[in-house]
DNA sequence: CTTGTTAACTTAACACCGTTAAGTAAATCG
DNA sequence: CGATTTACTTAACGGTGTTAAGTTAACAAG
């Protein structure tokens, strides 16, 4: 069945397609003025066809968020390799910056935005992306606890409260609330912010 | 000219009516859901009666983010009167968490929500509201740093970095992001992190 | 007391939006 | 060849923010 693969590649394409377009879009207008209606147009359908390959809006963009999370794990793939936990924690909290900086759009979506997480199923728990994420901060973490860094803390809560810290300092800048941080520093004020974030966490260590 | 008068305060209230009708919608609808037409119908007026005492829908939510900054005022008045900086410090950080809590759409037109924002002079780097309750995390911090706490420490960075701690841990609660925490610990999460970013800051003190 | 002016508000419209029901035209199958 | 399925579109529903033009009532001046 040939004529069948090549149906079903065809369809792989239009799917393709329109999240391209989609991507396109939301890259260089942000997420809240990309239009189904916009993405449609930009590759010459009617806007009810991304209906045949999309259940909604939100599942567009959960896509996107999706895709998001392979663009992190580029990040982070080759922080696997640091051996010394507590260097990987930093190294890791740069590469989240990092990353938030340079895929602006991309970190609305994945970790701000309320759209795509309205494609997850209500009710129940599972977000995929985000806890294979935070999995690989919350294992650093226990080997940093292991060595003796962060004693007697909660791994977890350690964990999810590390990563609010360098999300703070991301999203107020994404969301620019960062004027009232005197002009001077504003340059570059994330890496700044994430140099005390591990100036910090240093401190809390060496002065045991 | 009492008349004169008695025409501005009729003015006064209509602006105030529908800052109210406002306020009720986005309450418990939230931001998103809340539109110019809902708050018309709300008090019985035309759509368009609206631009006659707010320029633009993002006028509407400036007004409501300034009350936001009130109520958050109201927690942090208190405090003022703890005289050691780093129990202030602490104080600061659980009164912040707590208005979060107490006060979710408030806290999303505040610091998260784009749309107050743009009622703000473009280019211009004022936001009154914000620089006033950012000054008292700094002044405290400031104290704190003259009391030998954070040696070495640059004063507004690390102010910024501490409300980016906070903020990170309000803002992926609201935004829905914390599924990835086992389930156990997400009640509670919110001040549990808040405790951690205590916990961090103590340990960064004492271990000296 | 009438006229002209202004203030407060509305109607109607523009240009969008997400989404769905119904329809069409071509390809495939029996 | 006729029936059915696939892939797509047209038209519409009910919403959105916003503006131009019109109405109606209150007021001031002659």
């Amino acid at each position: 069945m040939t004529v069948a693969k090549r149906k079903e590649k065809h369809k792989e394409d239009l799917r393709g397609k329109i999240l391209q377009s989609a991507r396109e879009l939301f890259m260089d207008r942000g997420f809240e003025h990309t239009s189904i209606r916009n993405i449609a147009e930009k590759i010459d359908y009617s806007p009810t066809t991304i209906y045949l390959y999309f259940k909604d809006k939100d599942d567009i963009f959960y896509a996107l968020h999706q895709e998001g999370f392979i663009i992190l794990n580029q990040y982070f793939k080759s922080l696997g390799l640091v051996e010394d936990p507590f260097e990987r924690l930093k190294a890791i909290s740069r590469a989240y910056i990092q990353f938030a900086i340079e895929n602006g759009e991309y970190y609305d979506l994945m970790f701000i935005v309320r759209s795509p997480m309205n494609a997850l199923d209500k009710e129940s728990n599972e977000w995929t992306e985000g806890d294979n994420a935070f999995n690989f901060l919350v294992a650093t973490i226990q080997e940093c606890i292991d060595k003796g860094y962060f004693q007697g803390m909660h791994t977890e809560i350690l964990s999810f409260t590390v990563w609010a810290m360098v999300h703070g300092i991301v999203s107020l800048e994404i969301r620019n609330r960062c004027k009232v941080v005197s002009a001077l520093n504003q340059e570059n004020l994330a890496f700044k912010a994430n140099n005390m974030v591990i100036e910090i966490l240093e401190r809390m260590h060496n002065k045991k």
